[in-house]
DNA sequence: AGTATGATTGCCT
DNA sequence: GGCAATCATACTG
């Protein structure tokens, strides 16, 4: 069976992938917090249409966009729809599980709530780099794992982080609860 | 060819 | 809370 069904729309990968596990050469964890795009959102990389940067993008779903983000930090990205619709998911924290000595060395730092509680955190601690960029999900090194069927991933959501546009589309999901995230989730709206 | 701008992080005050 | 680091991409002239 197919674990996650990339050719649906961004935000509904979004939420599919809370709670999966995502592993490369074996080392990484269960995703705690994503974001969606997609070409109609003025805050994608793909709003203005298709350039040498975001190529990826508009390739198949089930692939990896990845990008170098402030010149100084690389961010992970899943393809999302059919081929040149230009939307995906960007990862934007990992709750640590495997390989977890592998991740300090590589971030230079032990605190286990800090190694991949962002997006520029998590490609460091998995070792993501312009290498993995329009590479399958489905081949070595990626792996992902589904979701403790048990478990039952409760999903919170919010406005997204660090973008200046479309600043009111709650197209952030969170594992609910989770420590792990790269920053809180508003409480939810009493009513 | 020159400039403005980040889907960020970490260190400083 | 403020800001520097650091550079590929996109845009302007």
């Amino acid at each position: 069976m197919t674990l996650i069904d990339f050719s649906a729309p961004a935000h509904e990968v979004a939420r599919q992938l809370i709670g999966a596990t995502l592993l490369v050469d074996g080392v990484g964890g269960r995703i705690v917090e994503t974001e969606a795009y997609d070409q109609s959102d003025p805050a994608s990389h793909t709003f203005g249409g298709q350039t040498p940067r975001n190529g990826a993008m508009f390739g198949p779903p089930g692939h990896a966009y990845v990008y170098r983000s402030y010149g100084l930090h690389w961010c992970f990205n899943t393809v999302c729809r059919e081929a040149g619709h230009g939307a995906g998911v960007l990862l934007r924290a990992l709750e640590p599980t495997h390989g977890i000595a592998t991740m300090r060395a590589r971030r230079g730092l032990q605190e286990l709530r800090l190694l991949c509680a962002g997006p520029g955190r998590l490609a460091q601690a998995l070792g993501i780099d312009a290498r993995l960029n329009a590479q399958p999900l489905a081949l070595p090194p990626f792996e992902l794992l589904a979701p403790d069927a048990a478990a039952g991933v409760e999903i919170v959501l919010g406005p997204r982080i660090g973008i200046s546009k479309a600043m009111d589309v709650p197209w952030r999901f969170g594992l609910k609860g989770s420590r792990y995230l790269s920053r809180a989730f508003a409480a939810a709206p009493r009513s």
